[in-house]
DNA sequence: CCCCTTAATAGTCACTCAGACTATAAAAGG
DNA sequence: CCTTTTATAGTCTGAGTGACTATTAAGGGG
């Protein structure tokens, strides 16, 4: 009711969270950062920090993210609002609400300690242990946004660098999911959505592989996917 | 980086906002507030308030909406967390950070004022005017995301009474999105996809309509639609 | 140098589903 | 009784997708 005058409020420590995704090898890394202090002193964590008194949630995150993974430029990153939490228990030592956001990067980048000397490392999303604080649930709602965005968005592209084979953007799909696609119909579905993908004109090819060199293509303009590229129906899938 | 230790941080006051949705005369409509107080006196805003204590935004904004609507049980209704507003400037007094809500209610009670004496209304969309604060963009934002959810969940039957028509049903989605739907075509479409709807055995009519009585129907067990019921395209939708 | 492997790309076929209809059923009103 | 109104049933067609098979273009090993 904004009556700020009639209500004595509770003031609150408010931080962002951060959970940066990151294709390597293979497999869906996150990057964690090691506790130095109590509580949680050893544990692992997601990166974030506290809300300057000047800037919004949006751009705290983006800070964070330059400072934990040492890039220099994160402006074409994707950087996307999960969601907030705040449940009164969930830092034992003061009310904390927490700006939770999940971030796409393409090429790993070594990541540097933090500017509070903690570790910070990739770590594949499997062998994510348990986290300090409820950072397991906010991994675990990042990743389920992520999968099921890329249903329905072109958020795929972000995984990858500037340009990209189709078979790169595959194993996106396949590694956040979990699934395997035919090749063919991933090929005929993604050209098939204008704006997409564009193919880079002086077709080139890729890495010293074995078989025939992959045209490269770029990320598109368009944003969302019309119709969606739902992935392999596991069985009734609930919400 | 939770070094509280090692940081200064700035408190900040956390409030709720809430959208609150609802079907009125086939228009969609939304829960307003008249403020009585500067800033914005006299202007409407989305319900709201600061966070107690103890409880969590969702907690919160369940209660918030029980005193703004005067409902007793708000236990079943849909309350969804839209996003959290934190830019610096967007309360001219002070540093406040809002988690958003968005809240679908079947049938409209007439609110009844809240607890600072301030007069609550059920006001169409349209002419929800200029707001205070960025309630305009948080009450859009509402908007973008429920006709969203409105494809690819079973969050229609949110706005319907514990029985309902698959006309009205219809009614739902149409007026959400602002189009026409093919009445067999959404027939077809809903009772083929399981556990979206429920017919009720005691087949039933309604109102006191002037054609054929229409079948009753209950909200089924599912929550995702697979696959989704999408909106006719308007041509190449962005995101 | 030829053949085999590997991977990308092209094309086919059938099935499902959604859009656009037409037809029938069951009520109310004159 | 006939018309209007609304719910429900059914048909037809084209787009899109899953499951395949075929071809092309590289590298590697004898």
């Amino acid at each position: 009711m904004h009556g700020y005058d009639k209500y004595a409020f509770e003031p609150f420590a408010v931080t962002v969270d951060l959970a940066v995704f990151t294709l390597r090898a293979g497999a869906l890394h996150v990057l964690l950062v090691e506790r130095a202090q109590e509580p949680y002193a050893g544990r692992w964590a997601l990166p974030g920090g506290f809300l300057l008194p000047t800037e919004s949630a949006e751009t705290a995150a983006r800070r964070e993210l330059a400072e934990e993974t040492g890039l220099t430029d994160v402006s074409g990153l994707h950087l996307e609002q999960l969601r907030t939490y705040s449940e009164p228990d969930r830092d034992p030592r003061m009310r904390v609400v927490s700006v939770a956001f999940a971030a796409l990067l393409p090429d790993p980048p070594e990541p540097r300690a933090g500017t509070d000397a903690a570790e910070a490392r990739w770590t594949p999303y499997d062998t994510a242990g348990p986290l300090a604080f409820d950072h397991d649930r906010i991994l675990a709602d990042a990743r389920t946004r992520i999968g099921a965005k890329l249903e329905y968005t072109c958020l795929a592209t972000a995984f990858c660098p500037p340009e990209f084979t189709l078979g790169e953007l595959q194993q996106v799909y396949e590694t956040v999911w979990g699934t395997v696609l035919d090749r063919p119909n991933f090929r005929r579905k993604v050209l098939a959505t204008p704006g997409f993908v564009e193919a880079v004109p002086g077709a080139a090819r890729l890495t010293g592989g074995r078989g025939k060199p992959a045209a490269l293509y770029r990320a598109g303009t368009a944003t969302a996917l019309h119709p969606p590229l739902l992935r392999p129906t596991p069985e009734g899938r609930p919400a």
